[in-house]
RNA sequence: GGUCGUAUAGCUCAGCUGGGAGAGCAUCUGCCUUACAAGCAGGGGGUCAUAGGUUCGAGCCCUAUUGCGACCACCA
């Protein structure tokens, strides 16, 4: 193996091997169980991001983690056809061309998307490659696809015969940039600066006195309907059934009482423009206004007042605010922050349209949709997302899926042109199902992006088809893995649509993550400049250190913050792995004698050892690794991966690496052939199965690393068996008694530090206990080889300790180290004193606790006995402590 | 305005059903010990946002307040 570790050297190499195995693709054997995420689809000609890299992370974490458990696993991937974000694109590149969408017609305008989708369609595939994902790539679909599209036709149909989508006369937000309707949820909002102007709108047949409205859009004036007032406002109460006269048009228009006005606001009167804003068009509709247009689609003014026809309303804006200036009827102009309706895919101002659009009812699909998350069918991790999503189901509104876009599945409705029926089918009738007329023409509009999305978790599995086979077999999936942001567009969407369509939920669990923000906590965005590429950082540091810097020290539901220094604490890991792997492998018995001795001391099957091979720290790492083999599984499961992640991290380096390794030197030198084929053995043991609980965290890493060892079964990495804990594996004493060496060890360092006694200084330790004397007699080597001491005198009774001898542990084991003049005793005063006072707090805080009857009484017993313990325990130590300190005074 | 989340070391965050405040990074001290200086050993650093309450006992539970964040609604 090389040297160092250098992620460039092997990534792409390890990951084209995975490929070419198929270990990405679901198992022939069918007999397993089933684990399938459907991985949410990015834009087809989208770039890799921070939240691609977080969201596909998560969900390879689970896929592998699955794959090694032994389930039929399958991750599918795909993209989106992004029906505005793509056309958009596409019409720019047209007009870098000098070409409109118009003058090459649809036709042309297809296939040049199709040719865009072509040309850009790989690189989002690629860079999740580089990522490390195992999806199964030969499985994967995309929107436009001939089976999705069929589906989404086959969906049309199915929910207009249903009754459950009508055409429809409707205010919708209308970009007039993208020239298309966008739904609800496609809508933002954000504030802006304007101004409100206050307009005198004269009283019909009273002189001189007026109505006074507020407005931020004075250019709308010339299509009002009415001027409303609360109905329980006093100021107002006697005009209301009045008419007031609109200037500029010189209109008799009515003035009204309506529950939405706000009385607060402005000087509580409204204007009603019915046409081009959503409340006033509702207040219409409640007073049956007539609608009065004051634009046209381009946003330009209409023929109602011909000075201002042809204007941009900005413009109109200016000479109406003139004009009232000049026949006295502005009042005043005050400064005003409002919030505006942006179109979320350009940021252009949304203007309320009416236009008669495609509908699909939704109180009716989202009942069943609320019950499967009430009722635990379908779950959201963490579960306060699921209160977000109830809160949008209950109050849900019809749902507009026709967009004036040629990119996208065309609407499957034929008008006849001859009797005007409606004829709603997947293909294009040879003739009018009431007529026979053959005079057919195709509804024009396509379908929002999300409606062929609300498919995916069965689209993409052969649906209509219902005999496919994956569909059989992969049909609900597992676990849904996304953001926040798209629970309204999608996830809702999808569960029902799943639910209308397959009776049944599309998949079990709903795991929600955060954004990915930067270091400062501010959302990643192209005009603040503070994006971070993911594919630049998998260049810089490898992909396994991307994965681990947005998987370590977060928790499902957060925001992750990108902390670059995050890299390098991963980077470092890896090399800590690396030079553990080197360490192993450059002390290691040959593998064939390995092999021998595990065929002999170790039963693969049931994950047990023939225990009289095992030394005692043998026994204590494998009794912690069965601890962690047992939490990480534990947590994985719960998807607690940042957890999993941490303990893991901190187990290799501070147990594994720290501690066992340091004592593996002693033996690996120095021992006998025998003892280092044993220790060899273990050695290997224990790291081949802490690469496998790393594994889907850090695959490429892992899998490298993983072929240094020894060669058991030939098999990679991503498809060796998950670790599994073994009651059988658990040696409690052992772990205790290690404990208390690290304690003494610990101790003896602190000793020789405080006294300034430099590391070349050996010295002695006089060990006295009767329990632990065999145990110790079998480290006693550690002790002298890793430098804590040149001599270890292990006696049961307190006999021939040194007057000068200071005691460091007590309890079980005493450990005494005779300071023959090596040290300053009012340094060593100083600190007995130090210790002292700390121990009498402990036995203070203690006796506290135990002559407290609240605790006494209602604690747990267990937790009583503890303190007792502890109790005992540092009263011993106090005494040891004052010993030592009568010596030197 | 409504809802939800969050507040813990200088920074990023853990802290399971209430039982003596944790990790990583940063900082300081001592070590170039043959896997690793991308390292080893050790130290300092916190009234757990504030105020009440429940409890023998609160970072954790309840109430209120404040700061931050998000979402929904929306001001003509």
């Amino acid at each position: 193996m090389e040297n160092k570790y250098n992620p460039k050297d092997f990534e792409e190499e390890i990951y084209k091997k995975w490929e070419e195995s198929g270990a990405f693709k679901p198992s022939e054997d069918t007999s397993k169980e089933a684990f399938c995420i459907m991985m949410p689809p990015p834009n087809v000609t989208g770039k890799l991001h921070m939240g691609h890299a977080l969201d596909d992370t998560i969900q390879d974490v689970l896929i592998r983690f699955k794959r090694m458990q032994g389930y039929n696993t399958l991750w599918l991937p795909g993209s989106d056809h992004s029906a505005i974000s793509t056309e958009m694109k596409v019409v720019e590149k047209l007009r870098n061309e000098g070409k409109t969408k118009q003058e090459i017609g649809r036709e042309a305008f297809l296939k040049e998307t199709w040719d865009w989708t072509h040309l850009y369609g790989g690189t989002i595939l690629k860079q999740q490659k580089r990522l490390g994902c195992s999806a199964d790539w030969d499985r994967r679909r995309f929107t436009m696809d001939e089976g999705l599209s069929d589906a989404v036709l086959e969906q049309f149909v199915n929910l207009y015969e249903k009754g459950l989508i009508y055409k429809g006369t409707r205010m919708i937000n209308y970009c007039p940039n993208c020239k298309t309707t966008i739904s609800d949820a496609e809508v933002e909002y954000k504030e802006e600066a304007g101004h409100l102007w206050h307009i005198k709108y004269p009283i019909k047949g009273e002189e001189n006195k007026y109505i006074i409205v507020a407005t931020t859009r004075p250019e709308t004036m010339l299509g009002d309907t009415a001027v409303a007032v609360h109905p329980e406002d006093e100021r107002y109460k006697d005009l209301v059934g009045k008419k007031c006269i609109l200037p500029i048009m010189n209109k008799e228009i009515p003035i009204i009482a309506d529950d939405f006005v706000d009385k607060e606001f402005g000087t509580g009167c409204v204007k009603i423009t019915p046409a081009h804003d959503m409340n006033d068009y509702q207040a219409g509709l409640r007073h049956n206004l007539e609608i009065i247009q004051v634009f046209d689609e381009n946003n330009k003014m209409g023929n109602l007042v011909p000075e201002y026809e042809g204007m941009d309303l900005l413009e109109a804006r200016k000479h109406i605010v003139e004009k009232l200036k000049e026949i006295g009827l502005l009042l005043k102009e005050e400064e005003h922050i409002h919030n505006v309706a942006k179109c979320e895919r350009c940021k252009n101002t949304i203007e309320p349209k009416i236009s008669e659009q495609w509908f699909v009812k939704m109180k009716e699909l989202a009942k069943p949709a609320i019950e499967a998350v009430e009722n635990g069918d379908v779950k959201f991790v963490p579960k306060r997302y699921e209160k977000i999503y109830f809160n949008w189901m209950r109050n849900i509104q019809d749902w507009c899926i026709s967009r004036q876009l040629w990119w996208g599945h065309q609407i499957p409705v034929y008008y006849c042109k001859d009797c005007n029926h409606v004829n709603v089918a997947k293909t294009k009738p040879e003739k009018c199902e009431k007529c026979n007329s053959t005079n057919l023409e195709q509804d024009p509009d396509t379908l929002d992006t999300w409606f062929s999305s609300a498919l995916w978790p069965f689209s993409t599995l052969g649906w209509p088809n219902k005999e496919s086979e994956d569909l059989k077999t992969f049909f609900p999936t597992n676990v849904l893995v996304t953001g926040f942001d798209i629970i309204f567009f999608w996830v809702a969407r999808m569960i029902f649509s799943s639910l209308e369509l397959m009776g049944e939920k599309p998949f079990s669990d709903v795991l929600i993550h955060g954004m990915v923000r930067d270091s400062q906590g501010r959302k990643m965005s192209k005009t603040l400049g503070n994006g971070i590429d993911p594919n630049e950082v998998i260049e810089q540091y490898g992909a396994d250190s991307l994965r681990f810097s947005v998987l370590s020290g977060t928790t499902m539901g957060n925001d992750v913050k990108y902390m670059p220094e995050k890299l390098e604490q991963a980077s470092n890991f890896c090399n800590k792995i690396w030079n553990a792997t080197k360490f192993i492998k450059m002390t290691s018995a040959s593998e064939e004698e390995i092999k021998n001795f595990a065929k002999q001391n170790y039963n693969e099957e049931t994950n047990t050892f023939n225990e009289k091979v095992l030394t005692i720290t043998d026994k204590w790492i494998i009794s912690e690794l069965n601890t962690v083999i047992a939490e990480v599984t534990r947590n994985i499961e719960e998807y607690d991966i940042g957890v999993a992640l941490d303990k893991l991290y901190n187990f290799i380096w501070s147990e594994f690496c720290d501690w066992y390794i340091e004592i593996a030197k002693t033996r690996v030198y120095t021992e006998s052939e025998e003892s280092k084929i044993q220790i060899s053995f273990v050695l290997d043991y224990i790291f081949r199965n802490l690469l496998k609980l790393l594994h889907p965290f850090m695959p490429f890493v892992t899998e490298k690393l993983y072929k240094e060892l020894v060669n058991y079964d030939n098999k990679d990495l991503i498809i060796s068996k998950w670790p599994e804990a073994n009651k059988e594996n658990t040696f409690s004493e052992e772990e205790k008694f290690i404990e208390k060496v690290k304690e003494i060890i610990t101790e003896i360092r602190n000793v020789r530090s405080n006294m300034n006694i430099h590391p070349s200084k050996k010295t002695k330790l006089i060990i006295v206990t009767k329990k632990y004397k065999a145990q110790l007699e079998e480290i006693e080597n550690i002790l002298l080889k890793l430098g804590f001491a040149d001599e270890v005198v292990i006696q049961e009774n307190k006999e021939n300790i040194p007057e000068d001898a200071i005691n460091i542990v007590t309890e079980g084991i005493e450990v005494y180290i005779p300071l023959e003049g090596l040290i300053d005793k009012q340094e060593e005063l100083k600190r007995l004193e130090a210790e002292k006072e700390k121990l009498e707090a402990e036995v203070e805080r203690a006796e506290k606790m135990l002559s407290n009857p609240g605790f006494v009484n209602k604690a747990p017993e267990a937790k009583v006995n503890e303190e007792k313990q502890k109790l005992e325990k540092y009263k011993d130590m106090l005494e040891k402590v004052e010993d030592n300190i009568k010596k030197y005074s």
